[in-house]
Formats: structure tokens, sequence, C-alpha cells
DNA sequence: CGCTTACGGTTTTAATTTGCAACCACGAGA
DNA sequence: TCTCGTGGTTGCAAATTAAAACCGTAAGCG
């Protein structure tokens, strides 16, 4: 989106991600995708954002491999956006925020809406980093290290 | 940051955190702080970002609660920047965009860091949502639900 | 056919944000 | 006193965002 250019030569594993889904409307956008939403307008009323924005936000959703166009499903002269298997795998981060800002931005008694299960109707579990061995990770049990390469 | 106002009255679990931490350095800024990064100085010389622009983050994430000032751990006239309980519940947000970005963001081969459970070196297991049975969701097996308030 | 509407954008223009650079304030040392 | 390091603030130019108007195509209708 703009020529940021990291002090270090090479992006980080966690700023390359930002150039792609760093701004306000693209995660909201990919939300909207994982809801089945497809079309220019279903995404412009759902987001209630100007055309325009809309218009470059796909356009880099699209450019960064996260939607891809195909031809409309209903025979109209357009196209639909819908998730690749890279936007797909937006799933876990979109989880991961939703439930941060469900413990932390609500007050509580303040009604929203949660995660669930849908073959069951019940709350999902909170998502954890765990080990290899199952044991659940914290902030302090986990680095990042480079990874040799194995093919 | 902006006065940006969903169509719908209220903002929904994901467009909130978004207002916190929805652009493009303060994500980064809270990754540095789980880093151990303290210091108006630390960050700026890790992120290599105008100061201006960091004080503003710094102070909006401050007003966010996610990150608090204390006094300074050296004795220095200045406070540290540390993460509140908010900002640490930030963990799962920030490992799964990292593993995301490690999956995505890398040529095959192309070198890179993962993520390592500390005590044995091995790379943590990819970040899945699970129910409350412990099976895996995808995104076509959870739904946002009105949860009935219980307190 | 001629008119109107819906859809999916693009263009124009103004307001907001970003980023660089210069400046300022304070305390510590020399 | 002079200078340096740290942690900002301020001014200004450039880039981005947003609102609104406009455009082109195709379909619906009388």
């Amino acid at each position: 989106m703009v020529k940021r250019i990291s002090h270090s030569e090479s992006r980080c594993g966690v700023a390359r991600p930002l150039d792609a889904i760093g701004d306000w409307w693209s995660l909201l956008i990919v939300r909207d995708a994982f809801d089945g939403l497809r079309r220019f307008g279903e995404f412009q009323k759902s987001l209630g954002l100007a055309k325009n924005i809309l218009a470059v936000r796909l356009k880099n959703l699209v450019a960064h491999g996260i939607l891809e166009t195909v031809p409309a499903s209903d025979g109209s002269p357009y196209h639909d956006y819908v998730l690749t298997e890279k936007g797909r795998g937006l799933f876990p981060v979109l989880a991961a925020l939703r439930q941060w800002g469900e413990a932390f931005f609500f007050e509580p008694g303040e009604k929203h809406v949660v995660l669930v299960d849908k073959k069951h109707g019940q709350p999902v579990r909170k998502l954890e980093l765990l080990a290899q061995d199952g044991r659940v990770l914290g902030p302090e049990d986990a680095e990042v290290r480079r990874q040799p390469l194995r093919h």
C-alpha cells in the first residue's frame, strides 16, 4: 500500500501480513467473505465504506492472493470475490481477533455475539498456542528461531 | 484514530479491536513489547518509524488499555511502556498472524523464522479453533451467535 | 425503441493522516 | 557552563482516505 521499508532488510513474519491486511477495512472485508459475501455491492452495503475505497481494497486483496475474482455465480456480467486458500488461512487470525474483542472490548453485561460451534451451538474453546506435546504456551514459553530448512 | 462509524449502530467484536490496533504500526509495537522492549527509544530503533508517529501510537495503545506506563525501571526520569493484561491477551492474535505470514508470505526455501517452544526448541502446533469436544473447527463449522448472558 | 434502474466501478475534490526534519525540555556528565 | 542522550512536540509537504458526482453496461418495462 505504501512503500513501508522496515529498518531490517527483509520484512518479518508479522510485518509482511500487515502489508496485505494491515489497514482498517481489509480484515473486515475478509470477515464478510467468510460470512459468504461475494459481490462488490454486498461488501459495500455490509461495511458502509466508500466505493472507491472498497475498490482499492478489493484490488489489493486480489493482488495479494487473498481473494480472487470468479465469473459471477448468478450470470450477471460482473464477477464475485471469493477467498483463496491463502485467504481462508486467515480464519485463525480472525477468530483470535474476535475472541480478544469479545473478551476485552465489551462491558460486562453488554450484549454481544460469541463464536459458537455450529453443530452443538456451544461457544468454541479459547484459542491457545500449543507445543507439540500439547502444553499451552504463553508469551514467555515461545520464541522465534531460525528454522533449519527441511524439504 | 478516525471517526469511523460502522453502518450498524454498534461495532462488532472484530471492528472494535481494529480501532485499537488496526493500523500498520500498532501490532508491531505490541509484538516488540512481547519481545521485552519497554522504552520509547527501543521501539523507535526497532521499528524505524518517525518519532511523532510512535508517540501517537503509544498514546493510543495506552488510551486503549493495551499498554500502560510505569516508572522507568532504570531510574531514568522517563517511563516504560509495558503490556497490560488486555495487551497480553493479544498473544494469540499475534501468533496467528505470524503463522499465517510464515505459511503464505515466504517462498519455499526462503529462510525465515518460526515460532518454537522454548523448552524443547520444537516448532509450535498450528493454531486451531476447537469446539468444546475438541473437534477442529473450520470456517464452515463456526458462526457468531448472540450469547445468552450468564453471570 | 426509448426510458429508467441496478450494478460496478472511476474521477474529482476536500479532509485527514503520515512522515521527515527541525526544534524543545530536561537531567547527567565533564 | 557546555554538551550529550533521551523523549518527546511542532511545522510542513506528501500521501492516503473519504464523500460525492459521474460513467458505462445490461436488464426491465411500457
